[in-house]
DNA sequence: ACACTATTGAAAATGATTTTCAATATCAAA
DNA sequence: TTTGATATTGAAAATCATTTTCAATAGTGT
């Protein structure tokens, strides 16, 4: 749970460590809710203030690129970004705060063989997400 | 499959028909594929070469809000739209050319109650889509 | 046929993201 | 260390998707 790991992986990956990417990192990883660009910015200017927004973007890219983190679609928007799960696994989101949780447990297979079978696709992939409030927000 | 009942919708819930809610309605009702509103722009506009990209945003977000049709997220982006599915559906996209089908029958009941006890939250929504090739790209 | 007003397309405005570019900072090699 | 090749930077401009504004027009009920 710190930045480090991330920054050895761009280090690895022959991307050079900069205070930029620093501030960057260590503000999306260390987040519990799915942030956009400019959330990205206005967080981590506080650790960095020369950052630029364009910087924000092309770190991100390279943070997806790593599978470090991974975009979040949601009803209102699809331009947040959280840290990215291991393996196979599903996000959790809450409608109230954006906390995200990652699980994972679930079984399609006999779902995607009953579909791949009635509509003739090869199925190769899924996407699944569950919407709710998390243990804090339903409270009020 | 005919795009009249739509247009019945539209009017109904006091909208005017005119010839370029007409020619979007026609394309959307009648897309195999998730189209965005260039595309939809694009072709329309073979049947009614006068329409403006501004109404076809104006016409999808009102066919949106009666429910007649649904933004799909792609990895690609999330801009277009197909026509809805009835009762609790999910689609099937064709990662190649992009045709999409409905499915209903998941049953992710006991995974959710599992989830929500494992992580206090309480699930209101899930999101589920399945990805693959259709019979016809599976050849090629 | 009329009158009210919703709808239209074009142009301008906005918002998100990308590109360009000259200045600067990183880092491997000397 | 110092150095030098070059990856990275932020600012400004460009691009792309979407929304707003506005005056002209077209749909609808009477």
């Amino acid at each position: 749970m710190t930045a480090e790991p991330w920054l050895t992986q761009l280090h690895e990956n022959g991307y050079r460590l900069t205070d930029a990417r620093r501030a960057v990192v260590e503000i999306v990883e260390g987040a519990t809710r799915a942030l956009a660009p400019v959330e990205v910015y206005d967080l981590a200017r506080k650790k960095y203030r020369a950052l630029g927004l364009v910087t924000v973007y092309r770190t991100l890219e390279k943070l997806e690129e790593l599978h470090l983190i991974q975009r979040v679609h949601q009803p209102q928007g699809c331009q947040a970004f959280v840290s990215a799960g291991h393996g196979h696994q599903h996000l959790l989101l809450c409608q109230s705060c954006g906390r995200v949780e990652f699980f994972d447990g679930d079984d399609l297979d006999a779902l995607t063989r009953f579909i791949a079978q009635k509509t003739g696709y090869q199925i190769n992939e899924h996407w699944l997400q569950l919407f709710g409030l998390c243990a804090d927000c339903r409270q009020n």
